[in-house]
DNA sequence: ACCACTTGGTTGCAACATGCAACCATTCTG
DNA sequence: CAGAATGGTTGCATGTTGCAACCAAGTGGT
């Protein structure tokens, strides 16, 4: 598990609470965006955002203490790379709901911006769904939150 | 449109710093969970959240702002209720991406946490996958950014 | 070997955001 | 009608952000 030093729970029962304590951070969450396309360097990230570079150095080493980054050292001691691990390579289908809520919500019709292909169809991705066992797409409304200590719903049992 | 009054976009033509512009933020993103989860009055969100009173007002009034929340107003002009416009309720993908990464990353095996129930079949929601067209489940390794303005590449013509 | 440039940072400081506590006008409740 | 709860606002101390300057170690060109 994701085990951050010195870091308090803001909700420790909740797993979103849990995950937005990690990454629910701006800055974090397009350094993630740019781990998953590709970029490694202090340099490419600094590029790319155009981040303070004091904040972007604070947010690699919240990453790495996180565990969603791991920081491979050159073997002249400088010029790091900063790879995903398992857990950061995790957050592909968070950063896509992003991405796809944003082409959906955020952009007018005739605004352009970037996409993800899939070089297998040429196509763009297909946008990830809540579904349900059985195929069905599942709303919010049809979701039921049970608190942890709190016995299951009569459907549930 | 979202069209939040004076907000610059960090990057305008990447879908994902749009996103994080509107709701990469950690009490923002608790907000929204709670909405999802049926909640609308000022004090619902106090208690669960335990986020100070100057704080919750601030970001209410920035995700109303923003399209993401409307204020109702009680006939009597006092305690509104705040309501998932459209764009919010679309926030669920990301919201269970959210939780679905902390149920699988911020927890050891032991740890219980909240649940999310599919009240139709009584078992967890499934979780959500990034699918290619052919429903091979697609990887942050299969998928390819294209950046606005720059050609499509040879398979997706 | 030398000099300039790039990389990957750190430090100092000003401005802004956060969080706590106190306060307050309404509005429910008994 | 008194007291509590609701939905805030305000002031202040502390923390975080962002800019600019600086710097040491590596890299590249001659």
């Amino acid at each position: 598990m994701l085990q951050p030093s010195g870091l308090e729970w803001t909700d420790p029962e909740c797993p979103v609470a849990r995950a937005a304590d990690l990454v629910g951070d701006k800055w974090t969450l397009l350094i993630i965006r740019d781990s998953l396309d590709g970029k490694r360097r202090f340099s490419e990230f600094e590029k790319s955002l155009g981040v303070a570079k004091n904040i972007l150095s604070d947010r690699l080493r919240l990453l790495v203490d996180r565990g969603l980054l791991a920081r491979i050292p050159n073997q002249s001691g400088t010029r790091s790379q900063y790879e995903l691990t398992d857990a950061g390579r995790d957050l592909f289908t968070l950063i896509l709901s992003l991405r796809q809520w944003g082409e959906r919500n955020a952009f007018t019709a005739g605004e352009s911006h970037s996409v993800l292909i899939d070089p297998s169809t040429g196509q763009p991705v297909p946008e990830v769904r809540p579904l349900s066992a059985d195929g069905q797409e599942l709303g919010p409304d049809q979701a039921l939150l049970v608190k942890v200590g709190q016995p299951l719903p009569e459907a549930a049992r």
